[in-house]
DNA sequence: TTGAAAGCGCTAACAG
DNA sequence: CTGTTAGCGCTTTCAA
């Protein structure tokens, strides 16, 4: 490969005057520009990122943490993660990928090796041990997801406090007193996983304001697990009239269920998710839902990282706002006990 | 950071001792490798990467390369992803995301500028784009798929054309004649990618053996999708006993459709899958499948490649031999028929 | 068995 | 506006 050293060489110019039009950290005259400009053009130049990374004290790489299991959402990590890729390219960074089974120790890996200058995490839990080696390292970090104390923290996440609530106001105005929440899997709370906690606060809050009927109930991802808690549901609460599923994963199996045992979707039951829009517009009826915008999330969370590094200004939470669409799958409680 | 030359201060010895105790390239003596050793121990030394990529022209990094779409089946590129960069770790290597939408340039961009030693390719295509870039920049490459040219490649996948022939011959042995292979959306066969020609192909050659008549049906994720193709087949072909289905994001649509319908799997009609274990297991009935073993081709594809880095020897094609599990979703076709 | 020293390719003062 | 030069932290000859 062709070296910053041959551009200079070919160009006729100092090796410092290539590295300045290539950074734009000081005015190079015209012609001297476009002839270096040719000149890498025309050796295909590219510098070396070792030793740019060396040489400037910046990797200009960015790691994102993700988990391995498949409890939470897949695609959403995926969203995620492509979002997060595509956005750092913007402003020259490349995304190291780091999976949680190397835990805390991956984070500082990165840091002390100066392979990457800043870190975004998912996953992120109400006391998440990683936020410890953020603050040790002191390396640039934003959250997607918010933990119990957020001090001093970067941190995006859709506001999923308001989000359940959103679902329960839905449900309340069209009149269901007797509600059921079908969550995540019970490892999530387990884990106390910030969205799923707060999704659940959001809920039981909205819920007592609204004097409804309120219970959670967990849910893995398969097919009997989804078939046991709708039962047992269906049979403590035989007055239940709404759902709000938190758990993409069984939205089909759901469906499938209720279609089997008679019950339509909304005239008998009204479901409203929490999930991505292209989920909730996939199924038969299609759901009313509040959008999880997991795109935007990375997204933002770069956004938010750029700006820190720039400013090194404190932390900052960025919520996003929650906004509930109403499609197929919800109707008036009236109907359902008319029945 | 401490540096390398502070560990050598520390320990009373030259630069190159330290460096030799880290990589074993020589001979060091016990009491020496042992002072070293507490020295790095007591400062937290950490080699920076950057600085060891530019003196050893090794960046210790593997790129990998994922689709943006969604039209790929998202749990698996996810499980590949996890697969591959937990493998790397065992090798030393991080793993840095590329997204498709940079295209063959990506991979120039990271070979040229030594940020990756390799990359793995995936959603590969029969003709693709990238393999010309992969020639070119001479970087070691690993393909989780096959090219319709592997001359000289090294590729990793299930086989799939064998993965077609065996549902085939499970469904033919068990008696189905007229059978629909429900496929993946319109858009992967236009853009020819490896594993759905492969197996369409792999069904077509088993079907004609077998004397069955087939037909193929792509279709998309939604569930209006599956409405459609399945009403169609249902119509056209009402004599169908049989359903092959390799678009994973349509199964539990599909599943609810032919309940809706009155068909009872597996009594009025068999199902059997290409998929992962995982997703075979979770609808009801569990289904007949082939398994699509996600973390094992990055897992693989990994291995392969520090093979390749280490011996430097010529392409090679590793298919994973299918294998057909017999779960509730496929019986006798006779059953059907008398119905 | 160990040390000294010359780079790897780039950035960023410091000079002019 | 541009050139000179001193590193960045590590690997790897070359010498001992």
């Amino acid at each position: 490969m062709a070296t910053l050293a041959d551009v200079a060489r070919h160009a006729g110019v100092a090796a410092s005057t290539v590295s300045y039009v290539l950074s734009g950290k000081r005015p190079v005259s015209d012609e001297t520009r476009e002839r270096v400009a040719r000149s890498i053009e025309l050796l295909g130049y590219q510098p070396h990122a070792g030793a740019r990374a060396l040489a400037s004290a910046k990797s200009n790489v960015l790691a994102l943490v993700v988990p391995l299991g498949r409890d939470l959402y897949v695609p959403v990590m995926m969203d995620i993660a492509i979002a997060v890729t595509t956005m750092a390219r913007r402003f020259g960074y490349d995304v190291l990928l780091l999976t949680n089974d190397e835990g805390p120790a991956g984070i500082q890996r990165v840091a002390t090796s100066a392979r990457a200058d800043a870190v975004i995490l998912t996953d992120v839990g109400m006391e998440d041990e990683r936020i410890a080696m953020v603050r040790e390292t002191g390396i640039d970090a934003v959250l997607i997801g918010v933990p119990a104390d957020s001090d001093g923290l970067n941190c995006v996440d859709l506001d999923f406090a308001r989000a359940g609530a959103l679902c329960v106001e839905h449900l309340a105005g069209l009149g269901h007193r007797e509600v059921a929440f079908i969550g995540e899997a019970q490892g999530i709370y387990q884990r106390h996983i910030g969205f799923a906690e707060r999704t659940l606060g959001g809920i039981r809050d909205a819920a007592a304001q609204a004097a409804m009927n309120l219970v959670h109930r967990p849910c893995g991802a398969s097919y009997e697990a989804a078939a046991g808690v709708l039962a047992r549901i269906l049979e403590e609460r035989p007055r239940t009239t709404g759902l709000i599923v938190q758990n993409e994963a069984v939205i089909p199996s759901l469906l499938s269920l209720l279609r089997t045992a008679g019950r339509i979707v909304p005239e008998d039951v009204s479901i409203v998710a929490v999930c991505p829009d292209q989920v909730a517009q996939q199924t038969s009826p299609q759901l009313s839902s509040v959008n999880l915008p997991a795109a935007e999330l990375g997204t933002r969370a770069v956004e938010l990282l750029m700006r820190r590094m720039a400013d090194g200004a404190d932390g900052e939470v960025v919520l996003i706002p929650p906004t509930l669409t109403v499609r197929g799958s919800t109707g008036p409680a009236a109907a359902a006990s008319r029945g």
